[in-house]
DNA sequence: ATACTTGCAAACGCTTTGCGTGTGT
DNA sequence: ACACACGCAAAGCGTTTGCAAGTAT
């Protein structure tokens, strides 16, 4: 079980460019969940020249990896984090937008309990529950 | 306690214009989370010549007064319900965006609970959880 | 009567993409 | 060497907004 992004990532067969790695480096190092704009900065702040471009590419590539996974909290854009991190919920300020971060051992437990009961197992899809990817229960 | 979205927005004291109206009429006979352009045909079925910008207006008007739910499910574009439909919950098939309801009783107490740990009354603002508004528990 | 609402089209903000150049394997 | 990644700028998409005309109260 690799522990990095860039591990995983080459784990994962992708061609790792400096821009890539750099990007990986700012996720790496992110506690929170930026955006693409204040992704391309924290980049931007370790190694320039990397574009907006190259940043929603990598992003895009690295959540279809399974790396990094997409939030989206009704504000219009989408931020990103590390899919290793644990799992947590969001409680969001709906006149602030401010995102209180929290876990909760319940709720791993309720997502896979009510996951199972609609059987979504059946469907061979990748499913989200509340905003958040469903993994099958360890048992 | 009124029961119709008209009624509901009637008791807000918002204007109702005959777009207005007919835009409650489409959301009132929706059972599912239609966005604003599927909103737009369904109003336009009913009565012809509301524009797009005016279906936006008002599922923002209704959104402020409380009387619509507005949701995100990652495809980008906003989808509404009636605020005062039973609670329940989305399951989202990841690639093909189909959207699964459910209800279970655990949610909105599990929902209540963590809320209530993380002292969100003492903010004082609108929370949303997991896609969902937070209320109060009823004691 | 007057403040509010509408349709239209232009503008917006975030994200994606075509293209010619550059680069990892 | 060659498939793939890059930067740039243009386009795309859902949503918002300025304006002049129309409407609810």
């Amino acid at each position: 079980m690799p522990e990095t992004i860039l591990s995983r990532c080459e784990a994962k067969g992708l061609r790792m460019t400096g821009q890539r790695r750099t990007i990986a480096r700012a996720l790496e190092a992110s506690e929170d969940h930026p955006d693409a704009e204040e992704l391309h900065a924290r980049a931007n702040a370790l190694d320039p020249g990397i574009s907006i471009a190259t940043v929603y590419r990598t992003v895009k590539l690295f959540e279809e990896a399974g790396i990094l996974e997409r939030r989206e909290f009704g504000d219009g854009r989408a931020r990103y984090e590390d899919a290793e991190r644990h799992h947590h919920g969001h409680l969001i300020d709906l006149e602030s937008g401010a995102v209180v971060e929290f876990t909760d051992p319940e709720i791993e437990e309720l997502q896979a309990r009510i996951a199972a009961r609609l059987g979504y197992e059946l469907h061979g899809h990748r499913m989200e529950l509340y905003g958040v990817p469903v993994t099958k229960p360890k048992d």
